[in-house]
DNA sequence: TCTAAATTAGTAATGATTATAAATTGAAAT
DNA sequence: ATTTCAATTTATAATCATTACTAATTTAGA
């Protein structure tokens, strides 16, 4: 879903050594829309890769946040970290029942994001821009 | 900073009971516009509780979460979870180094609260709409 | 090839949060 | 006023996501 090589090359460019765990996890955060957990992408990996750990995983995630390369978003309602490798500005949607997080495009998140980036003073890492609710599904289901 | 009025009608509409433990918390919430933990909440309303329970904290945090009343930002660089009593829409930018968290009010923040309203479909409880990176003194701090 | 530093894997430790259960409180109902 | 009963609080134990640690492995460069 997004370009791999913004997250490779972030590793490769800031000295850190791209090896094939690495690769992997960039390659599966690349391709997906999901916005997983640590968990979730150690699951994914363990058939292909029987030897990787869990704290490799935190690991690269922790080194991808530190350069900007992907978001931390925060619990979804489940208490574990979900990540978003889609660093464009956009607004995202978190069900605390089903514990999913969806996308949604917005011009006007854009401004808020140069906005924060000329007047803030900050050295701007991240943003974690989410509403948090329950999404049509599992209002159906509550009713 | 904010109105008490707002949490504690909150509690009261929702059937849950107005104890001095919560009517506190409460208090304490709606006079800071720091973005306070539960641990900070406790640690401040000891002196003044001695019986107060950190859990006691906890579970009325939660109750106003779930009520709208407060938002959950998340953490700060720090592990643990920031609360936020203001919930008019409005930037928050965290300092993943000193962890505290500071407002940047923003119009164009308002038109995405109404955009997610109107548009997602989703019952929303609440928002984290937080940059984070490092504040200017601790930038300085880093030469 | 040799060397040293980076990385990984495996496991232990941490600590924020949640669960549990007994004690306390408080709003009715009698 | 007393009784009743559920809500709430407190104290403590348990959970578990994450981090720390250490030995083994890998890898880039001399
Ligand atoms: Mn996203
Ligand atoms: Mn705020
Ligand atoms: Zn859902
Ligand atoms: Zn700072």
């Amino acid at each position: 879903m997004n370009d791999i090589s913004i997250l490779t090359k972030a590793l490769q460019h800031s000295g850190l050594r791209l090896t094939p765990q690495r690769m992997a996890i960039c390659e599966l955060l690349a391709a997906t829309d999901r916005h997983p957990t640590a968990l979730w992408i150690y699951e994914q990996l363990r058939p292909r890769y029987p030897s990787l750990s869990l704290a490799t995983v935190y690991h690269t995630l922790e080194a991808l946040v530190g350069l900007g390369a992907i978001n931390e978003l925060g619990s979804a309602g489940d208490g574990t970290v979900h990540y978003d490798a889609n660093v464009q500005p956009h607004i995202n949607l978190a069900c605390v029942s089903c514990h999913r997080v969806i996308d949604l495009p917005s011009e006007h998140i854009e401004h808020v994001a140069s906005e924060v980036k000329d007047a803030s003073g900050y050295r701007l890492f991240g943003a974690r821009i989410l509403y948090y609710g329950l999404c049509p599904e599992c209002q159906a289901k509550a009713i």
